[in-house]
DNA sequence: GCATGATCATGC
DNA sequence: GCATGATCATGC
């Protein structure tokens, strides 16, 4: 073991050291400063050994090949002196050319039984995750972990940034444990805190849990998707333009349900032409957006989505849904558009739609009363998909992703082969197409949640009670 | 009445 | 010009 190039007792110190890699590979910078931190193992040599795609290649070799840890003591803290983590977190890059982290941020491991005898303030997760030290490269299944371009390193003291939300989110994984109801954990339950579902397959990984004699899936505590990506968002940002307006909605010991609806308090059994009235907006009835615009202003997203801290953190889905006199609603729910060259590089977990699924809902209903009436603004109500129902959801994404790569856009799930989830256009007009890996174009499309699942999942539980 | 495909206004 | 969040139109 050659001499660190840091001080291991200061994270000032690591991180500046880990800094070092952006823009560049680890095997450039070792070369560089003529050292591979100890350790006389090239990445093409540890390459050898551990299979290129193997997930943790990368993480592996940050830690050891360019800060010269052993990566024996799992438990522990990566660097124990200084207090810090070492996450490594994969990149991609869409067709567009835009940069997003590609999947969830796994963290602990954790045991339901631990879980129910913690509280947050002493949580194994609050202890080895206060202080993260991040470090995002861009990923390429073709290359050799030492070959891989750092894009940036950076510390993220979660607690500092986030504790209300994240106390939030723990304690509702926690309280479900209390209740016995470890295996009705869903990562739609929670914002920016998720319980994943880890590694081995459901049946090996099934744990008891102290509440119940139900066996749930063993779960890891991560950042979901939309959460880490928002890191890195605000990470890049600080990092180009400094500490700018960082636009929160959330003020101090306010949860996210309390404030949305105080925001639409004021205008609850209002008609969209009161509200707009109101607020001096103009009505446009031939806008076939309108109820969704206002409820998008009402929160204060502008049409990007990414204004509001808390809804790019948590990918929060706002949806406006008409309802009938009766209590049904017409319309199915749609999401972006598929992206037919992307969607066939990406896993499922990996996905928009897998992102969509599971975060949590916010759906606006505008009701009328009678069939000629004005639809008024009459409840909103905040919803997660069960977890029992994600296999669907991927049943249908894999079957899409499938059908694309064999150059088969005729014959997508329809409404009526399931209760859950299909496919359908969604372009300007049937010219509105989309390039495909095979070179063609083809009619823009999206997948859709089905009317009927909404009807059951949510409205008759408003209305029908 | 429902399934499916087509289309529209908006804002950046 | 394009993605988005929807609603509309048609044919069986």
């Amino acid at each position: 073991m050659g001499k660190l190039l840091y001080d291991e007792a200061s994270i000032p110190s690591i991180v500046e050291y880990a800094q070092r890699l952006e823009n560049k590979t680890i095997d450039e910078v070792n070369t560089e400063q003529n050292s591979y931190a100890g350790i006389h193992q090239n990445s093409q040599q540890i390459g050898q050994k551990q299979n290129k795609k193997n997930k943790g290649a990368f993480g592996n070799y940050l830690e050891e090949a360019y800060f010269g840890k052993k990566n024996d003591n799992k438990s522990q803290a990566d660097f124990p002196l200084a207090h810090l983590e070492l996450k490594a977190s994969p990149l991609k890059t869409l067709s567009n050319y835009e940069v997003r982290v590609k999947e969830r941020l796994v963290l602990n491991h954790f045991t339901f039984t631990d879980i129910d005898k913690e509280v947050f303030e002493n949580s194994h997760f609050k202890e080895k995750n206060e202080n993260i030290l991040l470090v995002f490269y861009h990923y390429d299944s073709k290359l050799f972990p030492g070959d891989l371009k750092v894009q940036l390193a950076d510390l993220w003291q979660c607690l500092k940034e986030d504790e209300a939300q994240l106390r939030a989110d723990w304690q509702i994984i926690a309280d479900k444990v209390h209740a016995g109801k470890a295996h009705e954990i869903s990562e739609g339950d929670t914002l920016y805190l998720g319980a994943c579902t880890k590694g081995a397959t459901a049946a090996t990984s099934m744990q008891l849990q102290p509440h119940s004699d139900i066996k749930a899936r063993g779960r890891a505590l991560c950042f979901k998707s939309c959460y880490i990506n928002h890191i890195y968002q605000i990470l890049t940002q600080r990092k180009e333009h400094g500490r700018i307006l960082e636009n929160r909605i959330l003020s101090k010991n306010e949860t996210f349900e309390q404030k949305i609806n105080a925001l639409f308090n004021p205008y609850l059994k209002k008609s969209a032409e009161e509200i707009c009235a109101i607020r001096g907006e103009k009505y446009n009835p031939a806008n076939k957006s309108r109820y969704a615009d206002i409820a998008r202003k009402i929160v204060g997203l502008k049409k990007s989505e990414d204004n509001l801290y808390e809804f790019n953190a948590s990918g929060i889905q706002l949806k406006t849904i008409r309802v009938e006199p009766d209590g049904t609603s017409i319309e199915s729910l749609s999401f972006k558009n598929v992206d037919f060259c992307g969607i066939v590089e990406e896993e499922w977990e990996e996905s928009d739609f897998y992102s969509a699924i599971t975060s949590k809902f916010i759906f606006v209903l505008f009701k009328h009363d009678t069939k000629d009436s004005e639809y008024y603004l009459d409840r909103v109500v905040f919803w997660q998909i069960p977890e029992n129902d994600y296999q669907i959801f991927k049943d249908v994404w894999e079957d899409t992703k499938r059908k694309i790569k064999s150059g088969d856009y005729e014959h997508f799930i329809k409404i009526s082969e399931n209760h859950v989830s299909h496919i359908r256009p969604k372009g300007k007009n049937a010219k509105d197409v989309m390039y495909t890996p095979q070179g063609s174009y083809e009619k823009k499309k999206c997948f859709w949640i089905n009317q009927e699942y909404i009807q059951k999942n949510v409205l008759d539980k408003v209305y029908k009670s």
